[in-house]
DNA sequence: TTCATTTCTTAATCTAGATTAATGCATGAG
DNA sequence: CTCATGCATTAATCTAGATTAAGAAATGAA
């Protein structure tokens, strides 16, 4: 029954039953628990999540100990320390699970050397790329330009049913202010 | 003369001459003056532009009428607005010249129907996209968790050639703070 | 259920960086 | 060369959001 998430992975409409097959070797189901930290900082050989279903977060740890959450990820998206991963470089990121969750451990190796019998394989990753840069994009440019409020807001109308999912603190830390910050900005809001 | 380029640009080490043939009809090469607007908000068929050499930089404005430089780019790099052409958009975002530049423009139509024919620009373009991704979660994480003279720091050591060539306030919009800030945090670090 | 641990809220301060404003310097156009 | 416009600096205020602290509400384990 995972071929249904692999196509969603893939994010290929039509998928030839042969690839399927190579994919099916190339993915390992895994379940983890809310609170299992699935990739720490440091790991060497980390890996790929697709989210069947559950919520994930990848967070980093500054200098002062402090903990700045960079994306969630709930199902149907990809969690890694992409940068980290691809440079054979140990990870600065940890990702953890927000919810019991299950996951696609994906072997990017593996896929790697389908590539050539299946070129659709890299276009899927070309759009996923594009899809992350977009997202990052529409960060830098909230963080630059948009006040606490706004920034909360933009989370609200973008990520409507993440809220009831995620701690208040988290989302805070995500949008770069104190959880004691992001609660006087809802009081307010709920005033007007 | 330009082969050198393109070659550079799609980051082969190895091309054949029959690509090489094929690109050259998908470039061509444009000279701006410093100050020239080369994508402006709004803007329907905006292009991809690999900077031969020169200096460009994108940035928004915001509702408030505020600039937000989001990137500059120096010789080999390439700038668009990413986003907002790969989804057919009209241009959110501002690119124009810091110095007088020789860019060329990308057909990233024509180079997509090479793309059966030359897997390898697959490659390519997946190892740019990439390393688009790690300057933006570098900036990401930059802009949550660094104070404006941490993250000043670091952009002199990431890009110690662009001091000299970039007005100090884009240097300052680029990192999210005012001119003034900055040349405070100047006067500061020199003390010490 | 009960107790312990987080999370959320409110409030009093504090501070990094914004705003405003004035001055001296560059730089580029004529 | 000269003038005008924009750039960098300094300084006086102001403010969004941080910090600290404490109590209330929710959550979870035993």
């Amino acid at each position: 029954m995972s071929y249904l998430y692999l196509t969603d992975f893939l994010n290929l409409k039509e998928i030839s039953s042969d690839l399927q097959q190579e994919l099916q070797t190339c993915i390992q189901v895994k379940e983890v628990k809310k609170g299992e930290i699935i990739i720490s900082k440091g790991d060497l050989k980390h890996k790929k999540f697709y989210v069947r279903n559950g919520l994930l977060r990848s967070y980093i740890i500054d200098s002062k100990g402090r903990e700045h959450i960079y994306m969630f990820a709930p199902e149907g998206w990809v969690v890694s320390d992409l940068v980290s991963l691809t440079g054979n470089q140990p990870a600065i990121m940890f990702v953890d699970a927000l919810e019991d969750s299950t996951l696609e451990v994906i072997d990017d190796e593996r896929i790697w050397k389908l590539k050539d019998r299946f070129p659709e394989l890299m276009t899927s990753e070309s759009d996923r790329m594009l899809r992350r840069i977009a997202v990052l994009q529409q960060r830098v440019i909230m963080l630059l330009s948009a006040s606490a409020q706004e920034r909360y807001e933009a989370f609200l109308t973008k990520y409507p049913d993440l809220i009831q999912r995620i701690p208040q603190k988290m989302i805070a830390s995500y949008l770069g202010v104190t959880p004691e910050a992001l609660s006087k900005i809802r009081a307010n809001m709920s005033k007007s």
